[in-house]
RNA sequence: GCCCGGAUGGUGGAAUGGUAGACACGCAGGACUUAAAAUCCUGUGACCAUAACGGUUGUGCGGGUUCAAGUCCCGCUCCGGGUACCA
């Protein structure tokens, strides 16, 4: 029979979508649970491309096996379709954004269906849809409700905060503004870039080196605007210690680890001369105090002003100026040449009372530590390199632990400098009774830290690079928060009663000049009155796109729920997520910030785990084949031709070099699904995704490929489907063995994810079988069921011309027998000094001395042995024998 | 610069420290066909050699550990991703 896959696919999809072959199980007795989820996408104006089906296919792979293996399984799809091109979209043809969203969800949904995932779809979400947002503006209100309490490590209600009496003695607003101060989120001032011509927040990544905006080319500006915060570095210590349990590639947790970025150090209080003030400095050395000879203070540090003296004020505040108008990123490359200006006054070092000048220079940032920092040029490279630009003295207060007495020479000089370890020189002063000399760093840090603590100078301290994260856009298409400022500044939300708080249908959905979302513009809907008649206006700011991704795995779990944000017993029964795939590019800040909101979840006793997702997987990008000149111009894919393996140029038939290049409109290598489908069916999509190599690297799309996997799925139901190739009887021994090997071998790479070696081991089956010409039925039927998983659709026709009449989706998920595995042979390689020179077939049972004994008697052993007498045998029963020469 | 990942035939890739190149693409040759496509069969790392057998070499580069290294250790080079002076 013809492998018809269009006939075949249209079939079982419709097949499975009237008998709702994968609805989730709603029997939670069963113990044996699997959540498996897809990191779940943006639906875009594009569609779908071949990126998509790549992390979608590996779930639908492990669901359906899970399923066989008599799992409950959940395995749900939904649509994070918040965003800006929708709303951009609105802005230029004024078509509400949730038009535009829907109609791109049908086709993503459409598309994602015609590949034959097994989501069950009756749980489908949407993060903007009111239903579903409610929910996320129901976290938002316990976010601002929940303080973080230290001494537990927890978040508790902000109901069991207590205020201190010397701030309740202060009166009602000093009580607000304490507790406030507490909250995991709260309403700030925070200082952005702002484009003016796109009228939005622009993330440091957009903005270029030369202060433009990356999209239109304009100057952006420092933009000082109202923003809600969260405070996610307090779970610094949660998020990093949680990591612990999780099975997670070893490569994101460090990246995660890197960018929460704990360090341990000391903070030390500097007074300055002549000013009733203290400049206080977090520095991973309190060790190196004694080499502090001078200070630095970013240029936005709230003392900077105070701090500054009457003849340096127009230099300073000419310098602020300046660094505001550079980008961060100029800022950086200006740092190859320091830049920086003296304040004019001196602050006192604690060590030994001696005078040291303050700086001010931009390569201190406020967002770090104090924004201050003590300079040790002797022994910390930036400080040495500033130093060595304004001339400011360096001291070395460390003997290097090096050889080369010449360096030795030019660290205790000045003249380099030293960041490793050593012994302290110069580190004592009788007057304040400290000596750390001849210690080492270890001892040093820990000497000094005590002796700052028991002068109460300073303290030690860990500090976090994880900032506080800005959690507010100035957009119309994302989440209302469900807040209200009031005219005498009193801030309230929503109760829960009156959630979902809808966004207002407007006429337009430009952004306002000043920085304001385009819901300022909502009169009806901004304005409100209390019933004491008081005026207030709504929060015109929304919520980022995180906000709707970083919890969607709980409603997944009871997605209809209007009366609870879900079902705790079931919460219960299918947290955590068994099982998450997608991108790496999401590695870091989705990750975190999911794992954040989950862990005050799970402090408020809303969710029982306290992390969301047991195991992770990411998957590498889906590139395609670009071609350049000798030159390295690229030229695009329609003007290549190919002929004996070569590439060359269409026009002037001069040769190319075949490259790896991300897809893109310009060089024209752009695949889409949908094309491959229509060639090839979905199956033969899936197997190609699958089969192109490991899931977790990344690798080009090769048209050629699919051609492979289409190859064999036709052979495949080619044989299987001819009753002329199905006898009755005993299976033949080698075939019984060949099936016994593919089923433990899919099995063991589906549960790690290896799906490549899965599907060359069904391959080898394949030819082994046409190779007999004929299997049992028994043998077609197993066969039929380990390749469901992969090609489901191919799968449930043969299952169906086998007799059967149900769907094979629950079949129970054949088991091998290690009888049939067992060899009795094993063909020896047999080695000399570690050179393979020849097999011999050996009984698997014979003992080492057999084995020996009988290669010895072989020909060709003699050849290679002559004359020598080997020094030493090495026999490794069933894998190799290595003869030992020495000459 | 720093952090993470990687480098294996013409291509994608396979290989618990134990026969490098499974499986597939491509290519070459053959069968079928009026022909092509499709399908099927055979060969295919490079080099040397042959009537045939065979041999040498080979996993980015240089060292090391080991009876044995693509795999482990040290030092580099190049490529990809992330990040931006983190005190």
């Amino acid at each position: 029979m013809e492998y018809n896959f269009h006939e075949i696919e249209k079939k079982w999809q419709k097949y499975w979508e009237d008998n709702k072959t994968f609805k989730t199980p709603d029997d939670l007795t069963n113990p044996k649970k699997c959540y498996i989820l897809d990191m779940f996408p943006y639906p875009s104006g594009a569609g779908l491309h071949v990126g998509h089906p790549e992390g979608y296919t590996a779930t639908d792979i492990y669901s359906r096996y899970k399923r066989m293996k008599g799992f409950n399984v959940l395995h749900p799809m939904g649509w994070d379709a918040f965003g800006l091109p929708a709303e951009q979209y609105a802005i230029q043809t004024g078509t509400h954004p949730s038009v535009t969203t829907n109609n791109n969800c049908d086709t993503f949904r459409r598309q994602i269906k015609e590949l034959g995932l097994s989501y069950d779809w009756d749980r489908e979400i949407n993060t903007t849809d009111p239903k579903y947002f409610k929910w996320t503006q129901w976290i938002f209100l316990r976010l601002y409700n929940t303080w973080f309490d230290e001494g537990l490590q927890k978040g508790r209600p902000i109901s069991e905060l207590k205020v201190p009496d010397t701030i309740r003695q202060l009166g009602k607003n000093e009580i607000i503004k304490y507790i406030d101060s507490r909250r995991l989120a709260y309403y700030d001032n925070a200082l952005v870039w702002w484009c003016p011509n796109c009228r939005i927040v622009c993330s440091n990544e957009e903005v270029l080196n030369d202060g433009t905006h990356e999209k239109c080319g304009n100057r952006v500006e420092k933009k000082n605007l109202k923003q809600w915060m969260l405070r996610i570095p307090l779970y610094a210590e949660r998020l990093l210690t949680g990591f612990d349990k999780l099975e997670w590639p070893e490569g994101i947790k460090e990246m995660q680890r890197n960018w929460i970025g704990r360090s341990t150090g000391a903070e030390v209080d500097f007074s300055i001369d002549g000013l009733n003030e203290k400049l206080t400095v977090f520095t991973t050395r309190p060790d190196t105090l004694f080499g502090a000879t001078y200070m630095v203070i970013a240029p936005e540090h709230q003392l900077t002003e105070v701090i500054t003296t009457g003849d340096r004020k127009e230099d300073v505040e000419k310098y602020i100026k300046a660094t505001l108008l550079k980008s961060d990123l100029d800022r950086t490359d200006l740092a190859k040449e320091k830049s920086g200006v003296f304040t004019g006054r001196y602050a006192v070092n604690p060590v030994n009372k001696k005078l040291i000048p303050i700086w001010v220079a931009d390569y201190v940032l406020t967002g770090y530590g104090t924004g201050a920092i003590m300079a040790v040029p002797a022994h910390d490279t930036r400080d040495f390199e500033f130093a060595g630009k304004f001339s400011l003295p360096i001291a070395c207060i460390q003997d290097p632990d090096v050889a080369d007495t010449e360096q030795e020479k030019r660290i205790l000089e000045g003249n380099e400098c030293w960041t490793e370890d050593g012994k302290y020189i110069n580190s004592s002063d009788p007057s304040t009774g400290i000596d750390i000399n001849g210690l080492n760093k270890e001892a040093g840090i820990q000497k000094i830290t005590k002796w700052l603590e028991s002068r109460n100078l300073g303290k030690a301290k860990v500090n976090y690079k994880l900032r506080d994260w800005l959690f507010s856009r100035q957009r119309y298409w994302g989440e209302p928060f469900p807040v209200i400022h009031w005219e005498d500044g009193e801030i309230t939300l929503l109760d829960e009663k009156e959630l979902p708080l809808h966004l207002p249908v407007m006429e337009k959905y430009l952004p306002g000049e000043t920085g304001e979302s385009p819901l300022a513009n909502a009169d009806n809907w901004l304005n409100v009155t209390d019933n004491k008649g008081r005026k207030g206006r709504r929060e015109t700011n929304t919520m980022p796109q995180w906000a709707g991704s970083c919890w969607y795995y709980l409603r997944f779990i009871d997605p209809k729920n209007d009366k609870m944000i879900f079902d705790p017993g079931q919460e219960k029964y299918w947290m955590p997520v068994d099982l998450y795939i997608g991108g790496a590019e999401h590695a870091v800040l989705h990750l975190l910030y999911s794992r954040f909101w989950h862990k005050v979840l799970y402090d408020l006793g809303i969710v029982s785990t306290d992390e969301p997702y047991q195991r992770l997987f990411n998957q590498g990008m889906i590139l395609a084949f670009a071609y350049e000149t000798e030159s390295g111009m690229k030229i695009p894919a329609d003007q290549v031709v190919e002929r004996e393996g070569k590439h060359y140029h269409i026009e002037n038939g001069s040769e190319l070099r075949q490259i790896v290049a991300k897809m893109s409109k310009s060089l024209k290598n752009v695949v889409n699904p949908d094309d491959v489908t229509l060639k090839y069916g979905a199956d033969s999509l899936r197997l190609y995704e699958m089969f192109m190599g490991p899931l977790d690297i990344t690798k080009p799309w090769d048209d050629k490929g699919v051609k492979g996997v289409f190859g064999f799925l036709g052979r495949a139901f080619r044989f299987f489907s001819d009753p002329e190739n199905i006898v009755r009887g005993e299976e033949d021994p080698e075939v019984l063995k060949g099936l016994h090997h593919v089923i433990k071998k899919v099995e063991g790479d589906i549960e790690n994810l290896r799906f490549n070696t899965a599907i060359s081991a069904m391959m080898i089956f394949l030819n082994l079988a046409t190779k007999k010409g004929k299997v049992t039925g028994e043998t077609a039927a197993t066969f039929t069921k380990v390749l469901s998983p992969f090609a489901p659709h191919m799968a449930e026709e043969l299952w169906h011309l086998q007799g059967n009449t149900k769907t094979l989706a629950y079949e129970q998920w054949p088991r091998y027998n290690e009888e049939f595995l067992k060899e009795d042979n094993f063909e020896y390689p047999v080695s000399f000094n570690g050179k393979m020179r020849f097999n011999i077939l050996l009984p698997v049972s014979f003992t080492k001395e057999e084995v020996v004994n009988a290669v010895l008697a072989d020909e060709r052993a003699k050849k290679w042995l002559g004359s020598a007498t080997p020094s030493n045998i090495i026999v490794v029963p069933n894998r190799i024998v290595n003869f030992v020469i020495k000459n």
